[in-house]
DNA sequence: GACGTCAATATGTCAGGACAAAGGGTTGAC
DNA sequence: GTCAACCCTTTGTCCTGACATATTGACGTC
């Protein structure tokens, strides 16, 4: 095993060549840790590309993949003719194609899940045009209901085309649905989301414990594999004062 | 100037190496809109990158580097020892650093405006620590009606620091305050967003010609400009039933 | 002293080549 | 007939090298 110890007017930096983690991402990985560690302060400036791919013993090319991948994550800014440099330290996470259940997990809360009604049930014309199925073709139901605590969060509607899992022989309320769609092989690559708001229902509103007519925050999302096939459709409903959606942009 | 007019297996592509448009751009560009017509359909398979770049006569990285925008943009897939395909053929715009003025101009609506409210506030806390400046230092404050047709859309609430534009002598019902920060020579790289929703407030309702309590989309925003400096912080209030946001989420 | 020009600097783009690794299909042994 | 081993295809990673272009600051001229 190669290992190089490289020293910079900041950080140290850590290459491993034989792991298989790609070059490029573990210096961009460690960077990252640098800028979050506030060891490189935002606003300042890093070495030019060409001065850090030789400090590190990299081609060019390699490092500019490293820095782009920052660049994306919007921690760092390039500006020809000028150098790179740090933007903002504290990011967060962008919006992903997680669940409900999986942000929560690894903020630390444990969420309880109560499955409200699984089965089968023709598709409507809008989750049939979703899904690409036919009005009136079987398709998997899931209605749930999501605690944080004690606190009902929200409301969960998902439909799912009966060729892509079985949910007969799962216990949902364990593993939540997008843990169980990856371990039955289908990977989601692309989604669509909407984010609105409406009244509750009367249905609604006894389930989150909310009045009839409050608000609630919205979110109706299709999910697509590889192939662009729909994999899941789902239509939920959040609890504004527990629940919002956060996201990063940045501007390329 | 040189031009080259090269025959696919699908489209034909033009590219123009005189063009201060970089190739690999090009490149994406014509796929797009290939993909985006039907040209090429969804699941289909595109030749491999060695072919490509043979076909067109570019090197092998550029061609990587133009299916890269489309990856990115998620509507290609890329499979080891597999091959590239589509996904999906109508990829929404994702969500990105612009304004509803921007949005609704895009869309070929005729937005308008009323100003409220301009003038010097002194920064509560919250908006204090948006802004990273003290509580009670003045700031920009633009309270502004939003219409899309006669309807009332949305009432925007925006605060910026006052050493990063002037806004005393502008027509902010003409321009959008995103339009004039631009010119000003501002430029926004990073924002951070949180989307959630709330019943309406008396006067809020009355503004969007809805009740006291109707649920409401919200957003606030900060903005920040290329050295980390946040330059602005918007709270927005839109109505559910004309508004929602929608974004394209692609996992990588 | 003001202004235009030029050089230094740093990122942007592009070429061409090499090997590694993953996925899928084929072939072969049992 | 089944399953494992092998090979082919294609993308992933990495290298060296080169020129283009935007930005900044220094220098020189007027």
């Amino acid at each position: 095993m190669s290992r190089y110890i490289v020293r910079m007017p900041g950080p140290r930096f850590t290459l491993d060549r034989s792991s298989p983690v790609p070059l490029y991402f573990q210096v961009a990985e460690q960077f990252e840790h640098a800028i979050l560690s506030g060891e490189i302060a935002p606003g300042e400036r890093i070495d030019n590309e060409i001065a850090l791919a030789k400090d590190l013993g990299l081609s060019r090319p390699t490092m500019r993949q490293a820095i782009q991948v920052l660049v994306d994550k919007g921690m760092l800014v390039r500006k020809r003719g000028v150098g790179t440099q740090v933007v903002h330290g504290k990011i967060r996470r962008s919006v992903e194609l997680t669940s409900l259940f999986d942000d929560l997990s690894a903020a630390g809360q444990k969420p309880r899940t109560e499955v409200l009604a699984v089965g089968k049930v023709a598709a409507e014309e809008d989750v049939a045009h979703e899904l690409q199925l036919g009005i009136g073709d079987d398709v998997w139901s899931l209605e749930r209901l999501r605690f944080v605590g004690k606190q009902p969060l929200a409301v969960m509607h998902n439909f799912i085309p009966l060729d892509v899992v079985d949910l007969d022989a799962v216990d949902l309320e364990k593993t939540g649905l997008y843990a169980h769609m990856r371990t039955s092989g289908i990977l989601m690559r692309v989604a669509r989301q909407r984010i609105g708001a409406r009244g509750a229902g009367a249905d609604e509103a006894a389930l989150l414990g909310e009045k009839k007519g409050a608000p609630l925050l919205t979110m109706q999302r299709t999910a697509y594999d590889n192939a662009g096939r729909a994999v899941e459709y789902g239509r939920h409903a959040y609890r504004p004062d527990l629940y919002a959606f956060e996201l990063t942009l940045v501007d390329r």
